[in-house]
DNA sequence: TATTGTTATACTCTATAACTATA
DNA sequence: TATAGTTATAGAGTATAACAATA
């Protein structure tokens, strides 16, 4: 006997766009797990080695605003990343508070290889979409990414 | 002195499906549990809620095939929606393993009225799209969910 | 007074592994 | 053998609240 393959979606979940936002991102992001796991490298880890990488010099508070997160969870991050030898904490003489963030070397050559397998990953995932398509997903998202609510 | 506002996205980063979605749908969990903060229903609670409404009869192993996470899950969520007197689970003769998952009258009701918060919710923050934008931003997310990988 | 980094703590969501009862 | 529900347990990713050092 053949399976019948179960399907039986709401209606009302279907036409919701925070239902199929999550839902997508869920299916990215185990993706992207997979295509770094031999780099050991989540989304947020790597998402902080690619802000510290576009702003050397980073404070720790600035790049918790940046991925919107409470700067209390950035510790543990910086912890990890600089414990692998990728960034450092350099002091800031000008203003004793604050750790300046960078990348090593080390760090550098980690995230512009992981980026090549970011992008291979989503060219993988994502072929079926036109860069019309493409494009027109990313400027959506960032209109409702930077709304004022 | 005017504050500068502060803004050093990363061009690598603005350029990904992923980190984009992520954000995304941060900003539109947080709006929806800021909507449904009164009726005290999480996302998963109210999908949870949709599915067993749109399938009476749900079995609690279909509900987490249909969520995408694992059966174990499911059992707290239920306990609580049948605590609140929302769900109930009802005995199957003919399978004596499985529960049969329904809406009770209270359950009806309480998705009724969360489900027009919600659409209130997302027409609120996504009224900056047009009809063509929503839909496109729908197909294009489901063709992302529904994809092999 | 306000901000930076930090710690302690707890919560939400999810996974894995094992068990039982049924099929 | 396989599936349904369940429990125990653990992990990731967050938040809140407090504190010391510094601005």
């Amino acid at each position: 006997m053949t399976k019948i393959p179960e399907h039986h979606p709401s209606p009302d979940l279907e036409g919701l766009i925070g239902y199929n936002l999550k839902r997508a991102y869920v299916t990215v992001s185990d993706d992207f797990r997979r295509a770094l796991k031999h780099d050991n490298l989540s989304p947020r880890l790597f998402s902080a080695l690619a802000l510290v990488k576009a702003h050397p010099g980073l404070s720790q508070s600035a790049l918790a605003r940046q991925l919107g997160i409470e700067r209390s969870g950035i510790v543990a991050m910086i912890d990890e990343l600089e414990g692998r030898g990728y960034v450092i904490r350099k002091p800031v003489p000008q203003d004793r508070r604050r750790q300046a963030l960078q990348l090593t070397p080390a760090g550098e050559e980690a995230y512009k290889i992981a980026l090549g397998k970011v992008q291979a990953h989503e060219a993988r995932l994502l072929g079926g979409l036109d860069a019309g398509q493409r494009d027109a997903l990313i400027s959506i998202l960032q209109k409702i990414r930077y709304q004022k609510t």
